[in-house]
RNA sequence: GCAUCCGUAGCUCAGUUGGAUAGAGUGUCAGUUUCCGAAACUGAAGGUCACAGGUUCGAUCCCUGUCGGGUGCACCA
């Protein structure tokens, strides 16, 4: 069993064949542009007839003549100067629905063909401060494609490349050891960004401070071969180190995203790598040195521009950069956690780097033919002016400040909207729609270009949002709810006899004692005896949508754009609401009709919980 | 200066190796509740796809140029 278009292309390629259409002529099959052209069309003919000299509609009916219907297509038809539209089977659609399902994911394991291992570098911040609105879109894209390749069948390892190393950590450290010689220090360093500051205020008004400061990041780097000044330093970079990670922790917890400790991989780790680093490419002659710096310089056009620029590996003071760690974190991702794709989701603004760093990479012999190194870029986040991100007075924002207000205004709408609701229930809705809409305003947009933040957009609970979304699958839960009757106050239900044969389950994902959580299923009895049946347009189209949910996941892992997957989410939303105003469920004209009808309402709920998830949204019962 | 991304409806955005009459949402206006959740649905209006050329059966997409904007370019990450 394979995608819907894979075997119509694999149909068509047969077509072709016999016509003897060379193999390398592309089909272009896509979905149909527009509900008059059918389900899907056929774009390649009219290139086909042009390099054959053919005339493009008589080579289209030739295909036709050629293609077996059965037992997919219903209909195909000849349109415009040579497109041909394809009109699934509704039997056939009924039947290839029905078998989609969780232990399959809804056909995303049809896909999995070959397993690769993924690296996914993503969130990586600066552990010298606390997270600000800067890190958002890496963390929530990062884990959005994380989750994508993982449901896929991938193997895929996270790598959180936080920044621990660096001139900034002797000051903190410094700052850190005076606080506590008198008496000042707060072990939990509650405002790392405060503390910054301070820190960052003492260095620059003090020269004997600095001098520490500067000592340390030199005891830091040789810390075994220092004794116990070296072991008391690099104890207290590890513990301030840990407390920021604190930090980024409970900002992961709260916006639900997956990284754990780890999925750690710090700067620091690769110190011990460095100096080989510079060997490998010494011996493969490809550094130069200018003004004391070992460079590696570029050929002409091999850049296709900027090639002055050289790619520095180490300073004239013999210091190591970010540059000479990535060739190293290259070197580690693809020969000891053996990427195939390694991805890097980091700002847009470092593409030159990247650039640089790929090709310098693969000079050092670290890449293979295999493995593909992708910067997965994205925009900048702007404020309402089109400006960066600030404060009033010009500062970053802190995640935590972000996120804390959008739940503020969440819980303003929730209150609004469900005033009779109790305390708990509200806070817990409001949490789930703030960071749901957070993190849906950001993935919803093609990651490459900029994004305007917006709190009044993002919580305007309508449109292209992922409260529609959420809305629509508390839709069809409330009515999945309806066809059951209570047995007891949560956990257990039995249908209502005269509606479904067999008993149904519910339970609860939550702790929470409420029935927000309560989630209700159908067993597989039920999925067994039951036969979809399509007869309406918006049932066929529902239907379509369904069917497509593995090949958009294929789209978006391919691209790395979590956008398609919104995009199919939110149709899919559209779909059913259409579906849903103009078919009645529980009024159906037959219990078969109306069972079936069930089943389409069911598999959209639980492909649109299941995609929510993969954007890392979480769903509720009711809202 | 070089590089790079962008310019699509009032606003926010889609547009999958070039495909049919360029699509959504929002806002505006007009409809739809004795019936499964109106946080919904239906319809109308809204466009010189920045501009000018070129390539071809066909260009928002590819090429050239112009205008306007963002970003990056030697020892920070």
């Amino acid at each position: 069993m394979q995608t819907i278009s894979k075997i119509l292309e694999i149909k068509f390629r047969r077509a072709f064949n016999q016509l003897d259409i060379p193999e390398d002529s592309p089909i272009l099959l896509v979905e149909a542009s527009k509900p008059e052209f059918g389900d899907f069309q056929i774009n390649g003919v009219m290139g086909i007839a042009k390099k054959l000299k053919l005339n493009p509609r008589d080579l289209a009916q030739k295909v036709i003549d050629n293609v077996e219907l059965s037992p997919e297509i219903s209909k195909l038809e000849i349109a415009g100067p040579g497109f041909i539209n394809i009109i699934l089977d509704d039997n056939y659609l009924a039947t290839y629905i029905s078998n989609l399902n969780h232990e399959n994911r809804f056909g995303a394991q049809l896909q999995m063909g070959k397993t690769k291992t993924v690296v996914i570098d993503y969130s990586s911040p600066n552990l010298a401060k606390e997270m600000h609105v800067g890190h958002l879109r890496s963390t929530v894209i990062g884990d959005c494609l994380a989750s994508v390749f993982e449901y896929m069948g991938h193997k895929v390892i996270r790598q959180n490349h936080v920044g621990d190393w660096g001139t900034q950590f002797g000051m903190l450290i410094a700052y850190m050891i005076e606080r506590i010689d008198d008496g000042t220090f707060e072990h939990d360093i509650s405002d790392l960004e405060e503390f910054y500051r301070k820190a960052k205020v003492r260095f620059d008004e003090d020269a004997t401070f600095a001098d520490t400061a500067r000592r340390y990041v030199v005891i830091l780097q040789n810390w075994k071969n220092e004794g116990t000044e070296g072991e008391k330093v690099h104890n207290y970079w590890v513990s301030f180190k840990n407390a920021s990670l604190e930090h980024c922790q409970e900002i992961y917890n709260k916006l639900k995203i997956k990284l754990t400790h780890e999925d750690i991989a710090p700067e620091s780790m690769y110190n011990d790598a460095l100096d080989n680093v510079i060997n490998v490419l010494e011996n493969k002659h490809l550094i130069n040195v200018s003004n004391g710096a070992k460079c590696i310089f570029f050929a002409d056009g091999e850049l296709s521009g900027g090639e002055t620029t050289p790619y520095i590996v180490q300073k004239q003071d013999g210091g190591y950069l970010y540059s000479t760690t990535d060739l190293a974190a290259i070197d580690y991702r693809v020969n000891q956690l053996k990427g195939d794709r390694v991805l890097y989701v980091v700002d847009a603004r470092q593409g030159f780097h990247f650039k640089q760093l790929f090709i310098v990479g693969e000079k050092a012999g670290y890449t293979t033919k295999d493995t593909s190194l992708e910067h997965v870029a994205f925009g900048t986040m702007t404020n309402e002016d089109g400006k960066p991100f600030k404060t009033r007075t010009g500062g970053t924002v802190k995640l935590i400040e972000l996120i804390n207000e959008a739940v503020i205004r969440a819980k303003k709408i929730v209150l609004e909207r469900n005033p009779d609701w109790n305390e708990s229930d509200r806070e817990y809705l409001a949490n789930v729609l703030a960071i749901g809409a957070i993190k849906y305003a950001d993935l919803s947009k093609n990651r490459e270009s900029d994004y305007i933040f917006s709190f009044d957009k993002m919580l305007a609970f309508n449109g292209n949002t992922a409260p529609y979304l959420m809305y629509a699958y508390t839709r069809i839960q409330s009515l999945l709810r309806k066809l059951y009757l209570a047995r007891s106050s949560f956990d257990v239900f039995d249908f209502a006899p005269d509606v479904l044969p067999v008993h149904g389950v519910a339970y609860q994902k939550h702790q929470i004692s409420s029935s927000l959580s309560m989630e209700v299923r159908i067993d597989e009895e039920f999925f067994k005896q039951t036969k979809i049946k399509l007869t309406e347009k918006s049932e066929h189209k529902l239907a379509l949508q369904l069917a497509n949910f593995s090949d958009c996941l294929y789209m978006t892992a391919k691209e790395c754009y979590p956008h398609y997957l919104c995009q199919y989410l939110y149709n899919l939303s559209v779909n059913f609401m259409q579906f849903y105003e103009s078919c009645s469920i529980l009024r159906a004209e037959s219990m078969e009709i109306k069972n079936s009808r069930i089943l389409l309402a069911h598999l959209t709920a639980q492909i649109i919980k299941t995609g929510l998830g993969l954007l890392g949204i979480e769903t509720v019962e009711r809202m």
